[in-house]
DNA sequence: ACGTTCCACTTGCATTTTGCAAGTATCTCT
DNA sequence: AGAGATACTTGCAAAATGCAAGTGGAACGT
C-alpha cells in the first residue's frame, strides 16, 4: 500500500478531513462541528471515534457533560496537506 | 463551501486521488490503472468520467482501440497536495 | 428532590455508493 | 472468419451515508 493509500485509509472517509480542518485553530465541541459543517450527527460520531482511534485527535473532558475534541501532534501534522488541498480547491477550473 | 470542501467535491471520492497519483509521472491506460491500483473496473470507469468532466484529466486516443489518460494542467496542480498527504501517511503513528 | 434543559450522542430505516463477477463492444492480427 | 486484447457496461449484493427521532446523563432552578 502506498503512502497516499495509507493516509486515505485514515482521513479518506467522507467528512474526515473537514472535521480535522475545523480543529486546526482550536479544539471544538461536538455541537460546534455539527453546526459549522452540517454533517449528519451519526456520521460525525463515527468519524470522531475513528479519528480518535487513529491518534489524530483526543477527547478532552470539559465541565458539565461536554467535551472538546483537540488534534494531537499527528493531527496537527495534517495542516500542510489540508492547506495544499484547499489551495487547489480555491483555484479556478 | 470552504476551499477544502470544494476540492473534496472533486477528488474526495474513493480511489480518485489514487488514480491521479498514478498519472503524475506519465499518462496511463485503463488496464494499467486497474492492475496497479486493484480498483474495481466499474468504479474506475466512473472516476475517470468524473475526473474528465472536472477537467482533471483528458482521454488521449492511442492506436488500436486503446486510449491513454493524462492529467491536465489542473490535474498536475494536485501534485503538491498528493505529496503532502503521502508524506503524512508515511509518518509513523 | 424533582422536573426542565442542554449537550452528546444512539437507533432505525431509506438512499446512495462501492464492490464483485460476468458480459458486451470494438479493434487488430492472422 | 475467428481469436485475442483492451476498454468498458451491467446486474446484483454489501457497505457507507443520510435523515429524523429518541436516549442518557449532568447541571440548574425551584
Amino acid at each position: 500500500m502506498s503512502d497516499l493509500a495509507a493516509a486515505l485509509d485514515i482521513v479518506g472517509a467522507r467528512w474526515a478531513l473537514l472535521v480535522v480542518e475545523q480543529m486546526l485553530d482550536e479544539p471544538k465541541r461536538y455541537g460546534d462541528l455539527q453546526r459549522d459543517l452540517g454533517v449528519p450527527t451519526n456520521i460525525l460520531a463515527t468519524r470522531l471515534r475513528e479519528l480518535e482511534v487513529a491518534g489524530v485527535l483526543v477527547r478532552l473532558p470539559l465541565r458539565h457533560n461536554t467535551r472538546a475534541y483537540a488534534l494531537t501532534e499527528r493531527g496537527r501534522a495534517l495542516r500542510e496537506a489540508i492547506i495544499a488541498l484547499g489551495n487547489w480547491g480555491a483555484e479556478e477550473a
